[in-house]
DNA sequence: CGGCAAGATTGATAAATGTCAATTTATGTT
DNA sequence: AACATAAATTGACATTTATCAATCTTGCCG
């Protein structure tokens, strides 16, 4: 199956996300043609899910257009968000060749991703050490990233972690002017950040009231004062 | 220099941690005999630093003998432990060949540890895909651990996490009728966990009042109803 | 063995966050 | 545009956790 590779945006390569540009991992365009060759696109709606925690981890997948939201559900009910990924990053990632997934992946919109098996994959790393090493660095660098989030959750106020959500995701996603939209819930922030709905919402209004941020439709985001919000998140 | 193989522990090999045993990454005795006549072998005592975050990334640790904790500062003091490793455990896993480290590696005891250099690592793995393949599951298997200790951060309360970490010790450390040592204090447990070490106090002094752990000298845990605990890490 | 210093625990209180219900706002449909 | 529905926000209150100081315990060293 042939693919537009210029259809991969390389936005996104930045920071605290599991996922990071496709760029990043490839041996040149050498890699990329190769993988456009073998890769399948799978298409779903919104709400629906592309993989599920415990299934065989066959594929590693890259979104082409639409955003996912990685989660894991607990027993009774609870849900960590691990992480929002959009076009160009990789799915996928944090699971062993011989493994299953130990994550659901969501579509926040409706997707279009391209599929790459990963018994392909290792065929690639047999061949080529250079394309394995780029590959396995994009863990270390997706390892690090966690690291980052993990200190956040453990030694901020659920504001500042708010705050530092917002950043991120203007880092991330289209953004003009400081303004961009949010493709997930106030819910799906709450379950990143380890917080309430209604936590969320204080904080937002927090972040209002200071006059740092302002909110035109829910999802439409404007930062007007970076430099205290950042300075706001090391307290 | 040469090194008696037979020193590294290979317990330690589950869960929600960093490092897991040795003997998971190796390619059979070829690799730890690979390693073993290139390694030197670094001895610290307590409180010292192995590594400090943001230096050059050079070498990866395993500890022969003795305890580390993975931590990183904040410029206002707040402090996140990353992770605890004992004997037989991999220190730099989750930093990438080209860059530096992204936490510190302070020794809880007096440490030995053997310690390879990135670089040599590498040769190994483009000369054998399969050493290459074992130590990148490894990897993987870190993001993972990374994955559910997240969850607990995100979705539990301090008691519980406090709980969950005490399982998890039972797992790691040397156990004996569900008695072990702690080898660190209550402000690492309490900074591992995201707490004060107050609130770290009150949830041990809750766990011995429902007669599901004891301790006897600050740092030895009996563990007595593990079913509890289990049942009550999950709500 | 006694005394000291550091670490651990507890108490009182304040601050942050959760709970749950009411209300408002946004979104999608006719 | 009006409606219906779901999502977001807010208020009142309960619970959890932090703060800070006092006390107790442990481990160490002479």
């Amino acid at each position: 199956m042939s693919l537009d590779i210029n259809k991969i945006s390389v936005k996104n390569s930045l920071s605290s996300c599991f996922g990071t540009g496709l760029d990043s991992i490839s041996g040149g365009d050498e890699f990329l043609s190769l993988l456009a060759n073998h890769a399948d696109e799978v298409n779903i709606t919104a709400d629906n899910y592309l993989l599920n925690e415990g299934e065989l981890a066959e594929y590693v997948y890259i979104p082409i257009s639409g955003s996912v939201m990685l989660e894991r559900t607990a027993s009774n009910g609870s849900r960590q968000v691990y992480a929002f990924l959009f076009t160009g990053n990789i799915l996928g990632l944090s699971t062993s060749s011989i493994a299953s997934y130990n994550f659901s992946a969501k579509a926040l919109s409706d997707l279009s991703a391209i599929r790459i098996s990963r018994q392909l994959l290792e065929d690639f790393f047999r061949r080529s050490f250079e394309i394995s090493k780029k590959y396995h660095t994009r863990t270390e660098i997706v390892l690090s990233a966690m690291l980052d989030h993990l200190f956040v959750m453990g030694q901020r106020t659920a504001h500042q972690r708010l705050a530092h959500f917002l950043l991120d995701m203007e880092n991330r996603l289209f953004c003009h002017k400081g303004q961009y939209n949010l493709p997930m819930s106030r819910q799906d922030i709450a379950d990143y950040l380890g917080m309430t709905v209604s936590t969320a919402c204080r904080g937002f209004t927090a972040l209002k009231r200071k006059g740092w941020i302002s909110i035109a439709s829910n999802s439409l985001i404007t930062i007007h004062d970076k430099d205290a919000l950042e300075h706001y998140i090391t307290d």
